[in-house]
DNA sequence: TATTGTTATACTCTATAACTATA
DNA sequence: TATAGTTATAGAGTATAACAATA
């Protein structure tokens, strides 16, 4: 009988070892998304920066980088291409010009819900042995467990 | 009353994306792990080999490259690291000369121990909004979902 | 000729550090 | 003087590719 084998897998040692679990799932899903991600025409940071631009309506550049976790010369490099490419928008803010207030575009609103669709997908590949209930499960862990959105302190204005 | 605020955090945009929430907690993970183990005297790498040389009986370096997902070229520098600090051994195979077996030492099963300490730590320190009861789910759900250990046609030998 | 381990090289990515403008 | 954005540089980390030894 022919089974199937698994196209990634981690280490019999992540098995008792949470942090290996978790770290090793998120560097799959890392090393994956690039790929995974192309239909929707964006790469896995600039997905995350679409999501953060619809969902955190930051007011700043820099609160982008901070949500990120990145340096600043990063994002705004990144934010160069998706403009270039008619995803986001940006403009100054009028009540402080050194701000740019980026938005999130109709076109990169469309690109955002693919990306979210090959994201789901993505997920769903990593995990044959889950089925649809257990992965919501999973995500209402990880969700409720983590620190969501940024402190208030570190937020702009 | 004096609120303690969150040290990680990560966007609301990963709150309804299971994707962005384990890259996300992964990717903190990786970025603590290095200043967390090192009381261990190791960081988040040689941790991984480790517990891979203890739990994954690999026959060779390059199915514990193949088990890290990195390239050999630096499983190789990162065991030279841990040789010759003591942490592990390396012995020719006789059977086949070319095959370095590589072997945890009493003072690398040591480290591994307080590593995984250390690891568990981490992980509590990540999920403020978790009981141990529900970091012990989420790990039951990681391991039933993902693939675990390399599938028999990438074993050596 | 194929495979393991090793070494050396090149490249990608990222952070750091200046620099400009606005405040 | 401090902050947002931008640009330019340098360093770390990694993969690729060449090499040596064994099969």
């Amino acid at each position: 009988m022919l089974s199937v084998e698994p196209d990634f897998c981690l280490p019999l040692a992540a098995g008792g070892r949470t942090g290996l679990l978790l770290a090793g799932a998120g560097g799959l899903l890392n090393d994956l998304a690039d790929v995974k991600l192309a239909p929707a025409g964006i790469d896995g940071r600039e997905y995350s920066i679409l999501a953060i631009l619809k969902a955190d309506s930051p007011g700043s550049q820099l609160e982008i980088s901070r949500l990120l976790g990145k340096a600043p010369a990063l994002v705004v490099a990144a934010i160069d291409d998706l403009e270039a490419r008619g995803l986001v928008a940006r403009t100054r803010d009028p009540a402080d010009r050194r701000r740019s207030r980026v938005t999130i575009t109709a076109a990169g609103a469309k690109a955002l819900d693919e990306g979210d669709k090959l994201a789901d997908a993505l997920v769903v590949e990593l995990f044959p042995g889950l089925d649809a209930g257990e992965i919501q499960q999973l995500q209402d862990l990880l969700a409720k467990g983590l620190s969501l959105g940024l402190p208030d302190w570190a937020r702009a204005s």
